[in-house]
DNA sequence: CTCAGTTACCCAAACGTTTGCGCCAAACGT
DNA sequence: ACGTTTGGCGCAAACGTTTGGGTAACTGAG
């Protein structure tokens, strides 16, 4: 650090540069905090985190891990803990684990290895082995996306989305319907799935086991889930996909089946991802707080560091109905397009 | 480290662990070289990153700048990134500037200050003030999906893009067509557009001003963009949009308006991400290996790192034909609806 | 004038590595 | 038997901070 070639000591100069203002008043004379700080920006002076973290056994550094980037939902989660974040003057490390229990232990070790100072996981697994193991070695974490165990986690009410969903489709009058369930692993997948099984039954309407597939979350896996759900008995009237991608891949599915969303089928996703307003046939969704959600997590994590107790939170959704299953929007859509 | 629990020096041990098996011959004998192995392993020994970069003066992080995570196009680029990255040992530190300068001037000094070995840029603009700065202050850096000056670049040859789709709409017989060109100052939008104007006017059909309107490069952006394009003057018969989400915005207007696409009029897309093939009318659109364009932009800042000149790459596009260009795909759509 | 109580600093250890240098002993050559 | 090489390792400095513990000089009370 050259600030000292101003005559000070480099501990003075720490003192001055990094005091926190309730303590360290203390530290030097205002004519000294007054040259060392100008000095300091003068040299365009940052201090070495490296030296820091090794110092101070704290690295400001957290991990996170997703199963894809390139999901647009943990995408857009990511952005909300990298934004949150970086309020709090911490950096963010990501990577990708495809969902592969191995890429995800590995990953971790390396994660932990540049001696982070939390993680937190976008892609936990409903068997919970991994994170007990990672919890039990007193690595400070939260959840985010999807929950599991008793492990603090920031999630959409996913449970009750599926309940919105069904509710929208049992007053429409659907009575056979079917769902794209996603990866059994996720809770989001089985908790939508659930709350929406769960609500069919309350209204006396049981699903069966066939109507529901499971899927990847991507394009191609609802394309594939819903081609397994065609090949199968009769035609179900509405079908609900527990993720936007997934629904934009069964509408593909559907298409190539000859049938018309809005008219002939009615499908449902789940996130409302930007794209669902924009299909031509508008995509009813239910919108989860994607980016919200990830500033939470940051901050439960931040809490954690702190030393509190990790609470779960649950973050409400929201149905926006449109045309893919709404007749009314439908027909006004036709309408449009006839008149042209 | 605790590893010299067994009666030998640090230095030793260091050089035990971490010799290049080019180098570190004579670190030790055979067996003690096998008791360090054996302990470090059995104690998960992982060396501090921290006193590493601070005594080696490399950190092994590379940083990453992007407009967006969340758009499918950069978070697909950045897992190339951060594959090859961990192939090479290095770590990496992702975060978005939202396209904004000042954004891009604060999260560089802020990434510069976590000590990175190197930086890449996926959100370079025309206007290379900023990047001429960065690259005087000596710091290693490539570009990747925008290419801005002299600067190495790993991009996709956007030109020869924009000049396949344009090849593709004149062999369809289009003469009024219409660009979405997105945002002024990035260098896909510019060359894209220049290609397919290049193309166009060396057909005799020069493609007036109006007929160009710039755009934000998400669906919304696309939407607006068309909305402007359909509200002066004549209808174009196709309409290419430089990116899949743009055009998938684009598609939403045009619904809006009552117009059938593929039908009514034709819309060409780029970088083919995987909704293009899953939409109800898929997306014709020009490929760009995004994927490798990250893993590439890596491998060409390991380059630099190592003192070698970084070189500008162009990788090779591909044009994907789908219904919403091509008239027979489009009957053959039309035909299963209509059998159904 | 003395002495306690500040104020404004400096000192030095410690964090965990890496690395040039040097030392000892064994091996080697003649 | 006596230099010389070399294999195997230890020493210590250095990287840039933070932080508990000083210690001078100054201040004001008695």
């Amino acid at each position: 650090m050259i600030a000292d070639q101003l005559g000070l000591h480099v501990s003075t100069v720490s003192r001055v540069l990094h005091a926190k203002p309730g303590e360290g008043l203390r530290a030097a004379s205002s004519p000294t905090v007054e040259r060392v700080r100008k000095l300091a920006d003068e040299l365009g002076y940052q201090r070495n985190p490296h030296a820091m973290s090794l110092r101070t056994q704290r690295s400001n550094l957290i991990g996170v891990l997703v199963p894809r980037l390139s999901d647009v939902v943990l995408a857009t989660i990511y952005e909300g803990i990298e934004e949150a974040a970086a309020e709090s003057g911490l950096s963010t490390f990501v990577t990708n684990t495809r969902d592969l229990s191995d890429v995800q232990r590995a990953r971790t070790e390396m994660v932990l290895g540049r001696r982070v100072d939390g993680m937190i996981f976008g892609d936990a697994h409903a068997d919970t082995g991994f994170l007990d193991e990672v919890a039990a070695r007193g690595v400070p974490f939260t959840l985010v996306n999807r929950r599991a165990g008793r492990h603090p986690a920031v999630v959409c009410d996913d449970r009750l989305g599926g309940r919105m969903a069904a509710e929208h489709l049992l007053g429409l009058g659907h009575e056979e319907v079917a769902i794209v369930a996603g990866e059994p692993y996720a809770s989001t997948g089985i908790d939508r799935t659930s709350g929406f099984v769960e609500r069919f039954r309350e209204a006396g309407l049981p699903i069966p086991e066939h109507r529901i597939v499971h899927s990847r979350f991507d394009a191609r896996g609802g394309h594939e889930g819903a081609e397994r759900l065609l090949a199968t008995g009769p035609l179900p009237s509405a079908i609900f996909v527990v993720n936007d991608f997934g629904a934009i891949g069964t509408i593909g599915a559907l298409r190539d089946h000859g049938l018309r969303v809005g008219a002939d089928i009615a499908v449902v996703g789940f996130n409302d991802t930007p794209l669902a307003a924009e299909l031509p046939v508008p995509l009813t969704s239910v919108r989860s707080p994607m980016h919200e959600m990830g500033r939470r997590g940051l901050h439960q994590l931040v809490r954690v560091l702190e030393g509190e107790q990790g609470e779960t939170e649950l973050l409400r959704p929201e149905l926006i109905v449109r045309a893919s299953s709404d007749p009314e929007l439908y027909a006004a859509l036709t309408r449009k397009t006839a008149g042209a």
